[in-house]
DNA sequence: GAAAAGAAACCGTCCAGAGAGTATAGTAAA
DNA sequence: TTTACTATACTCTCTGGACGGTTTCTTTTC
């Protein structure tokens, strides 16, 4: 109805198509039946497939800074505010996640330099992360283990269970405070 | 020349085009050529592309299975063998990581299917480390973060320096024997 | 405040190019 | 004779993007 809407709509039918049905799968056509756009409705605000993926990119990579962004500021802890947020948001935030799996694969496809809004936002992060008060290394491998998750989930290549992934989530969150 | 060699040439050329040059450009010319085959004889070792996508995880699968297997059975270590390994040959080896991911990437784009050997891996591997000798939670963290790395280098997102990547190394390295 | 004008938000078709896979005829070596 | 190819040509399908409409909203003018 509105019209920053029909865009985000059209971005998130993308996300859909590639999460359901693969990259090979991301075609103009299928996106705009995706989002109940005309074909030529869907260029009209992207004009070509690469602005899409650019559109998908920018638009994860912006909903993601805000979540940690606003859980960083909600934060009562002294230290490692960031770290602490970042694996909240990672571990209990399906929904950005899978978008930012779709938007990952597309970029990587079709130009990796439509990667560039997430490398600004992992530089970022990583910055805050080295300087939370805690041990910087600690702090890392913290996030990469987060981050480990993320690409089994990605590639569907091993999920750990429920059980076990809430059991890394209290010894990583515990680790922090140590 | 010999026969089981040429094989594998392609399916090193198909991991190049990938890597080099993206997704979109694994076409079946483009791997013959990079391969120094004709089109035909490409056609005739893999003949689909589905079967050649097939043919770089089965080999990248093998390829990997057998460097850890390797590195376990030259362990001289009492506990941790497997996560120790793990950690070693994914650190260090940056060959089969590359093919890895240029496996990785072809067979979620073709056919997620094609992961299952991928998925045999992850499962064996798995339960090796929750059966180290020490503490499966703490296990399974160290795989996660030696994994992280390889996602940030598979998107070429953010590269710690060698400096950083080697304090996290020798960081989980040392917590294997805490 | 109604009508006209213009801009924004679409629709639907067409086409050139590319790529997967087929077909076929031939070659070299073991 | 079989295996392991080369080389070329051809079919068939799909897809990005161009293009020329049409409708809906917004603003201006009288």
């Amino acid at each position: 109805m509105a019209r920053a809407t029909r865009k985000v709509e059209i971005l998130h039918a993308a996300s859909k198509v590639v999460s359901e049905r693969g990259i090979f799968n991301l075609t103009l056509e299928a996106v705009a039946i995706e989002a109940g756009v005309s074909k030529g409705g869907l260029l009209y605000h992207f004009p070509s497939k690469e602005a899409l993926v650019k559109g998908m990119v920018e638009h994860l990579a912006a909903n993601y800074r805000d979540k940690i962004a606003t859980s960083v500021e909600d934060s009562t802890l002294e230290n490692g505010k960031w770290i602490s947020s970042y694996t909240d948001v990672t571990f209990n935030n399906p929904y950005p996640n899978k978008e930012m799996h779709a938007g990952l694969l597309a970029a990587k496809a079709v130009n990796s330099d439509l990667l560039d809004p997430i490398r600004d936002l992992y530089n970022e992060w990583q910055a805050a992360i080295e300087d939370d008060g805690i041990d910087p290394v600690k702090a890392t491998i913290i996030r990469l283990a987060t981050d480990g998750i993320w690409l089994s989930e990605l590639f569907d290549i091993h999920h750990l269970g429920e059980d076990k992934k809430k059991e890394i989530y209290l010894k990583l969150k515990n680790w922090i405070n140590e």
